[in-house]
DNA sequence: CACGAAATGTACATTTGTGTCAAGTTTTCG
DNA sequence: CGAAAACTTGACACAAATGTACATTTCGTG
């Protein structure tokens, strides 16, 4: 195992003394880097111009560019599947309620990262390998909405075409990369949370909804 | 312009006789490229290598690597766009029937290639100039499927609205690279369409839908 | 403060890709 | 047939990336 400590630097401008480098800097930088250009981007010399540091400097953290690549795809699923997993877990009185639980999740990104996911799913076309874990990933996913409509009395069949439902229209919507206010977003999830579970959320828990996402 | 003549091998076997290449082989090849490792697959050199032609001949047929990334561009709206609508246009008594004939063309892969479309997406995310007209082929593609909808009578918003659930459950399908056979698709086709819009799709509607596509 | 571990940097060897050029080969057509 | 047009190729000149070896700097600790 390799020490990952990495003390915070004080804040103020003297930022090129001491050590700058450190696992969690370069691996922030490729995630940066997958989002904006692909897996492809993922290379240790631009990684090393961005940082200002010196190429060769990053094989003290990995064994190759491969072994952050790996970590790249490690990272995704502690941040996004989890995120999504935890948000069908919430605590709910309704499906209403655990649907918006749900919503609420890809609403933030600093939860779940849309365009690392979907950079993740085109990293996938070329690796099977990565593709097998995409497949495990959105299985897991599939599963944590499928038993949050179980919980509230769905039959399994129907929890299952609801759970696509929900998923495949989220990952559209991802795909798709629109970007619009938050507002014409946030209009459209009532109609939603009934098309989803047929049942219109309540004032109160549209109003707690909006209230966690600063509205 | 250039001439796009190709005079078809004649079937048997020496193939190394006379012209090999062409606009159109290396363009396919790109194609392949694309689909299966992302616009960064697409290179000179390995295309040249797949197709057993020198590097340097591909220059004699576009003037640098730029140039069939246009074409493939190009190539990918005239042939996943093109169908898109041209399904939605297609003549249909009742709306059932209508998005039948829009759901024929997802499922014929020579007509909308599902590969290519989540590739072309891939790419836009590290080409502003790509994402532009990707967002111009979805603007394209969900007012035709708008356009549908209102044929048969829907009101604007909600024409609107089932015309984004069809479009963004179809490319969440997409996205997720579902491999399913092609009866276990089937089997949920009726569903999909009575959510779409309302109305089950009648026996006679279906077997023709089955016949088109071979079962 | 000196020592060793942690981190950084320089130099080198190799690979893979791009694009130009001039010289060749193959086909077409008058 | 023979000239012109349609292709093909190898040699050259670069550029960008990878990974290794080894020297150097920085930092905490005894």
């Amino acid at each position: 195992m390799k020490t990952e400590v990495q003390q915070l630097t004080g804040g103020d401008g003297d930022s090129d003394k001491g050590w700058r480098g450190s696992r969690a800097v370069w691996l922030e930088a490729a995630r940066d880097a997958l989002m904006d250009g692909g897996i492809d981007a993922v290379k240790v010399q631009p990684l090393a111009s961005r940082l200002n540091l010196s190429r060769t400097s990053f094989y003290w953290f990995f064994k190759d560019r491969a072994a952050i690549l790996d970590a790249l795809l490690e990272n995704w699923e502690q941040t996004n599947t989890a995120a999504l997993v935890e948000g069908c877990d919430a605590y709910a009185e309704t499906v209403a309620e655990a649907l918006l639980n749900l919503i609420s999740v890809f609403l933030d990104e600093t939860r779940f990262e849309p365009r690392l996911d979907m950079a993740v799913r085109g990293w996938a076309q070329q690796s099977p390998a990565v593709a097998e874990r995409v497949a495990q990933a959105d299985a897991a996913r599939l599963g944590a909405i499928r038993a949050l409509f179980a919980r509230f009395g769905f039959a399994p069949d129907e929890a299952d075409v609801r759970a696509r439902t929900v998923y495949l229209v989220q990952i559209g919507y991802i795909a798709l990369q629109i970007r619009e206010a938050l507002e014409d977003r946030m209009a459209r999830i009532p109609a939603y949370v009934k098309t989803y579970c047929g049942q219109s959320p309540t004032e109160a828990e549209l109003a707690r909804f909006h209230a966690r996402h600063g509205l």
